[in-house]
RNA sequence: GGUCUGGUAGUUCAGCUGGUUAGAAUACCUGCCUGUCACGCAGGGGGUCGCGGGUUCGAGUCCCGUCCAGACCGCCA
């Protein structure tokens, strides 16, 4: 037997119990006459005490030779200390140890192995077994288990049959890039990797299980970012003889679980906003509206005034930044120049000081009278010292750079509370969207959404202004979750496919298995699919996935700890049938 | 594909307009310490300043290239 108790565990209602511990060495303090050893496993920490009057000679020599996180086995007493320590649960006893066992060494980790730790990302990730020690990883671990339970026991609850689909599937051109794997037995063919189990969970409402849910790894071969891995899991559900009020009441109401059973949090009814609403009021298609600084379109009265900036761009919207009337020249250069930066792309912005004695103070003064910017004021809903920040540009492109204005403000001014969270769904989202790029338009969702029925007769005319019956979840400024009602007949799906530049063999050669389905009696469907990483992270008040998943990879998709990916053997190319050919750079 | 930031002791960082022997904290090692728990005290070891090139009497510091890491834009149906 390695340990009869955990290090979490042990109280003083244990007094005088003999007891076997195992772990490893947090820490060891040797004060001459006493040593203390802190034994830690995933439970907890136990002090052990060694002193010269009530420990054997041998355990006092065994103990100075040991290191931090050797792994040890303890056998001894249940002691109560006579200095207790308030700070940890187990602080009330220690154990005076008659056996101790070096199960294994140790050499010296790399960073310490403690909450706030001297290590870096870069040497934490390259270690990340160490990292796993440690309390913080340690407990969103546990915390991302808690999440993945309630989520199975609230929709079995609700009837939905868990059921797992392939990962080794077949490569389609739209969306992100897949994952591809080669095939030997198939040489020169290729499986990709699913970037969700889309057409497989509207086969499976096909096949009749009506209410389907799976906690999925999905593989999406793009760029990373603190909040993008390319491995990820998704909670993927969908649901037969449903309509979009639907979906929304049922995951609405997991979401809502998951808030009080894990953050004991009530949340109102989620507010709902049409995209059209959002990017009107926050440039942004997954808005945090835990904080306000809505936009106000200001054409009406910031043109006509001889200021040729406002006068020659389509569109000039205002936001009130509360309580920052004061900016120095010096604050309100460094947020010009912020967004000058290439990343938001802004040529300029212009701002109004509304003082605390009720006047203005703004850099187009000579413009603008007293009067016009009481009515900036009016429109952007700023009070007395608040700091009224204006933009203009293209409507689409001073929308987004406002976003990022109004996401910065709120940092700075620390308004996005991690303790907080405001639930919203986004609902109406466009059916389709314009690509510069390919010259055609792109399924904003994806080419299975339906589109809505009240506006299928301006497909033909004006593709960009169609209406799905589409819906995301946005939790504190971050989409969490989305979905959409599908199209259940063949008929509508070759239209989509058309209206997407399908060939109609192409249409058939990719998904004629799904089109085909359709025409077996397919009934009404529709589902949503959220990202559980970002779930978690968000739940926990962060909005960097990594440290909520066990062995996450970089930056640029490697994972420094294996080294991957890696080359493979010559022999493994030869029995694919590839043949590398790098480019040169 | 692009923009920005960083790379100096095991680790996290400081190192100004170029100037003698590159520092701090922590970790590690040794000794001391009669209740520690961020223990304390004294001492010690530890460096290819990411790599390559250039400018210079002289480069951790300036320039060019390159690699690595992070954040963001593009991308992510």
């Amino acid at each position: 037997m390695y340990r009869s108790h955990t290090n979490g565990e042990l109280r003083i209602a244990h007094k005088g119990e003999e007891v076997i511990l195992s772990g490893w060495v947090q820490k060891i303090r040797n004060k001459g006459f006493m040593i203390w050893i802190d034994l830690r496993d995933r439970y907890g920490i136990t002090q052990i005490i060694i002193d010269e009057d009530r420990c054997d000679k041998a355990i006092i020599d065994q103990a100075k030779d040991l290191g931090r996180e050797f792994v040890i086995q303890v056998t001894g007493e249940v002691i109560e200390r006579v200095a207790k320590n308030n700070k940890i649960p187990t602080g009330d006893i220690e154990i005076l140890p008659t056996k101790i066992t070096v199960l294994n060494k140790s050499v010296t980790p790399p960073f310490t192995i403690e909450d706030e730790t001297d290590g870096g990302e870069d040497i934490r990730m390259k270690y990340r077994y160490l990292d796993i020690r440690r309390n913080p990883v340690k407990e969103n671990l546990i915390f991302r288990h808690k999440v993945a339970m309630e989520v199975r026991k609230y929709l079995s609850d609700q009837e939905f049959i868990e059921i797992e689909t392939p990962y080794l599937i077949k490569s389609t051109p739209e969306g992100a890039r897949d994952f591809v794997v080669p095939s030997r037995m198939n040489q020169g063919l290729f499986y990709a990797l699913p970037q969700s189990p889309q057409t497989f969970k509207q086969l499976l409402m096909i096949g009749g299980m009506d209410k389907y849910f799976q906690i999925v790894k999905c593989f999406r071969d793009e760029d990373l970012r603190a909040d993008r891995q390319p491995e990820f899991t998704q909670i993927d559900c969908e649901m037969a003889f449903v309509d979009q009020e639907d979906i929304l009441n049922v995951f609405e109401g997991m979401t809502r679980h998951l808030l009080k059973t894990l953050k004991n949090i009530d949340v109102a009814e989620f507010p709902r906003m049409t995209y059209a609403d959002a990017m009107k009021k926050y440039g942004n298609d997954k808005p945090d509206i835990r904080f306000g600084m809505e936009f106000a379109e200001i054409n009406d009265i910031t043109k006509g005034k001889d200021f040729g900036v406002f006068d020659s761009q389509e569109m000039v919207i205002g936001i009130a930044v509360p309580g920052c009337s004061e900016y120095s020249r010096k604050q309100t250069d460094k947020l010009i120049k912020w967004v000058k930066r290439p990343q938001v792309g802004a040529s300029g912005l212009i701002f109004a000081k509304y003082l605390a004695d009720g006047t203005f103070k703004s850099s187009v003064d000579k413009f603008y009278n007293q009067e016009d910017l009481q009515k900036w004021a009016d429109a952007t809903g700023a009070k007395p010292g608040d700091l009224i920040l204006v933009m203009c540009g293209d409507t689409d492109k001073v929308r987004s750079q406002m976003s990022a204005l109004r996401m910065e403000m709120a940092e700075t001014l620390g308004l996005r509370n991690p303790k907080e969270f405001a639930p919203l769904w986004v609902v109406d989202f466009p059916l389709l969207e314009w690509d510069e790029d390919s010259k055609r338009f792109h399924a904003m969702h994806h080419p299975f959404t339906s589109p809505k029925p009240e506006d299928m007769h301006l497909l033909e005319t004006d593709p960009g202004k169609v209406r799905a019956n589409a819906y995301d979840l946005v939790l504190n400024g971050n989409e969490i979750g989305g979905g959409s009602i599908r199209i259940f007949d063949k008929d509508t799906q070759a239209l989509m496919f058309d209206h997407l530049g399908f060939t109609p063999e192409d249409a058939q050669e990719q998904f004629g298995f799904l089109m085909n389905a359709f025409t077996y009696g397919a009934p009404p469907h529709g589902g949503l699919a959220f990202g559980l990483d970002r779930l978690v992270a968000i739940l926990g008040g962060q909005e960097t996935i990594r440290d909520f998943i066990a062995f996450p990879k970089n930056n640029s998709g490697r994972d420094v700890m294996i080294d991957a990916p890696s080359a493979i053997a010559e022999e493994q190319l030869d029995e694919l049938a590839l043949k590398l050919n790098l480019k040169t750079t």
